[in-house]
DNA sequence: CACGTTGTTCTTCC
DNA sequence: TGGAAGAACAACGT
């Protein structure tokens, strides 16, 4: 289940893969996949045109696309994930949903077991942030914010942690994390919470954030080994690390 | 075959 | 008008 941690993994694979590529074409292999624009629509904005930086808010990836074409948005809902890959190699039938092949014959694969991601474009992340009502990205804020994201807030702080317009970037198994270490009932009332508590849960929240994402950005640190939270597809991402990896 | 899974969006209400 | 809360929905394995 791809949350914060998981898909800052996507961004630094993306920006280790893909960047400054030229695309040759856009393979759309499911349709379900895409949001508010057509799969011509997909294939117009992006042929010819490379992918210049990124972007993440909350479970969102931003790719920007160059000479102003606007920005590729990628959600991967339960079970996406992405793999770069040398031709056909890699690809999971049953899984793929959309590949950006580039001209050298390279592809950036987006595979998804049960197609609930979205892909789409906007013409800024802050615009789409905006439109979507997502809050602050959980890994920007600082104390002060995150008291502020509790601040006259009625019910449960697990429910709080993964709402999306309060802070953007939880689901439900980092924010049952999070509360088991700070040993903070799930339950408990957001109003219940005294000072000590939000600011251990505060730092909780940064420490195992930052922590995952560190343990997982770095594959050939830890070889072959998958924390138990790590989506299955998560894997073949990072095992298609190789083939271009450093 | 209905249900559990998870997260977003749609609906309803104030 | 926007926001909060709850229902509906999506795909797929069991």
């Amino acid at each position: 289940v791809p949350e914060l941690p998981d898909v800052a993994v996507f961004k630094q694979y993306l920006d280790s893969t893909a960047l400054h590529q030229r695309i040759a074409h856009v393979e759309v292999r499911d349709r379900r996949i895409l949001g508010e624009i057509s799969a011509r629509d997909l294939e117009r904005a992006l042929r010819s045109h490379c992918l210049d930086s990124t972007h993440r808010h909350g479970k969102y990836l931003f790719a920007r696309i160059s000479e102003g074409a606007g920005w590729l948005v990628l959600h991967f809902g339960m079970t996406g994930s992405l793999g770069y890959f040398k031709g056909e190699e890699g690809e999971n039938a049953a899984h793929r949903v959309l590949a950006f092949v580039f001209e050298d014959g390279y592809r950036l694969v987006y595979n998804s077991k049960r197609k609930l991601g979205t892909v789409d474009l906007t013409d800024h992340p802050n615009r789409f942030v905006e439109r979507k009502h997502l809050g602050p990205d959980a890994l920007a804020l600082d104390l002060p914010a995150f008291q502020q994201c509790l601040q006259s807030r009625r019910g449960a702080i697990e429910s709080l942690l993964t709402n999306q317009s309060v802070m953007a970037g939880l689901g439900n198994v980092y924010t049952d994390e999070v509360l088991f270490h700070s040993g903070i009932h799930p339950k408990r009332s957001v109003a219940s919470l005294g000072g000590p508590e939000v600011r251990r849960l505060f730092e909780n929240l940064q420490e195992i954030l930052r922590k995952t994402i560190e343990a997982q950005a770095d594959p050939a640190r830890l070889p072959c080994t998958t924390s138990p939270r790590t989506a299955p597809e998560a894997k073949s991402a990072r095992a298609a690390e190789q083939p271009c990896g450093p």
